[in-house]
DNA sequence: GCCTAAAGTCTACAGTGTAGGGACTGTCGC
DNA sequence: GCGACAGTCCCTACACTGTAGACTTTAGGC
């Protein structure tokens, strides 16, 4: 249809170049990571562009649409390729990706499990549809049912989110204080409710998420393992009858 | 020290009793499960109960003090009893209650997997803090060295709050409408990029949460029970050198 | 009755998202 | 060259937010 989608021309280097949706949200993310989710107003983000924030309005309909932008591009720094046929290891390497990629966007984590639950699965940006697209060819390249494949990501997914937000709440960005930090706060709980808690505190700090990690996963990709059909890999599990657990 | 913390008197029948936390708390729950999250303003809340906003002030220092007073209160609903020495199905008995409890609090699951992410874990509230030591209660008393407990708890709680938002994510209030909503949805999706996802609709449609919850926790509880020092439950793996999973 | 402290209220301010309309600018057909 | 046009961008304005600070009301204790 239309020739250019694109900025029709580069200005040079004397005008402001134009807007672009990437230019929005790129900003929008990186105002996010320095200053924090509530920093990205239409009006700072405006301003951080050198433009009126009304402009936005023309590459986001919403400030929502905006934060689920965000996401989306966030979302795409992680890579899948769904032809590599050793599905366990490739989850194993999502998994990791997606943690580091949670550390290295903290702030967006938020979005990242809010605002799915505001928006019903079909209507989703594309982008943050594509992991599940892919994951579900990974499994089902790899053997197993439709339904099944489903019921995997589901479990595996879960506890990756799950994982990924317990380390992040423990996470404290200035790890000189962050020991300190955490035995001055034990230290506020009643001893008496609190026991364990309190005694926990060198453990708590020093944490191995990715360790922590790759164990639950161990656990759970070979408790998942046992649902394939045949079961190729090195696991002894009777093979399941699949793809219907449920009647 | 002061006699009374409680409201001086009941006023009868006649003035309006006096402004309790438990009753601004209460009440902003009710607002936000019948409105949504972003409905809960101090004016709102005021008008709720018939009072200046200002004057709720006197019983949350913030509209962020208050969402965490509401959490709070959301979690207290959790009965915890460490005396139990099945550790297992007390841990399976509380996911489902966490579970049903997020179900019938659907709008308050943000602020539950939200809100710690910006509170350093010293300085949470109690009530939020009080399942994590009867868990880690709960666990010591089962066998697990201190150190163990708390890795046990994170993979459990990890799974448990990665099921629900997952859970919550394809759930659509409306269950006449939630097929044909999630076809249309599907439908928009391109078919080149999406197939597995598209052929999935079916499947999405009836999707039992609570088998699911209880399949992932058997694999779960299975695979960490073998970090038991000698393993009492009826699993037959080797015993694993306990406590202390890393130099 | 008064005294005191707590509880509740009023006013005001800076900041928010965004609707509506007007000004500008680059591109196209002539 | 010119005029038309559509896409960008900006300005103004409005309803609404959280909350600081000073004020008024209320409830007990004596």
């Amino acid at each position: 249809m239309s020739p250019s989608k694109a900025p029709r021309k580069d200005p040079g280097p004397g005008g402001r170049p134009r807007l672009t949706r990437e230019a929005v949200l790129s900003a929008a993310l990186k105002l996010v990571g320095s200053e924090g989710l509530e920093a990205l107003t239409m009006r700072r983000l405006g301003q951080e562009l050198g433009v009126d924030p009304m402009s936005l309005y023309r590459y986001a309909a919403n400030r929502a649409a905006l934060l689920d932008g965000v996401t989306e591009l966030v979302l795409n720094e992680l890579a899948i390729s769904p032809e590599d046929r050793d599905w366990q290891a490739q989850l194993r390497r999502i998994a990791h990706d997606l943690r580091l990629l949670a550390l290295r966007h903290p702030n967006v984590v938020p979005l990242l499990v809010t605002r799915p639950l505001s928006t019903p699965l079909g209507l989703r940006p594309l982008g943050t549809l594509r992991p599940l697209e892919k994951i579900l060819s990974l499994l089902t390249g790899a053997g197993f049912g439709a339904v099944n494949a489903l019921h995997v990501y589901r479990a595996y997914y879960g506890f990756l989110y799950g994982h990924i937000l317990n380390e992040l709440q423990e996470f404290v960005v200035d790890t000189e204080e962050h020991e300190a930090l955490l035995r001055l706060g034990l230290h506020r709980l009643p001893a008496r409710e609190f026991p364990r808690l309190r005694a926990l505190a060198p453990a708590l700090a020093d944490y191995d998420g990715g360790a922590e990690l790759d164990q639950g996963l161990s656990i759970l990709l070979s408790g998942l393992a046992s649902r394939l059909p045949s079961a190729p890999e090195q696991d002894s599990h009777p093979p399941n009858t699949a793809d219907s657990p449920s009647a």
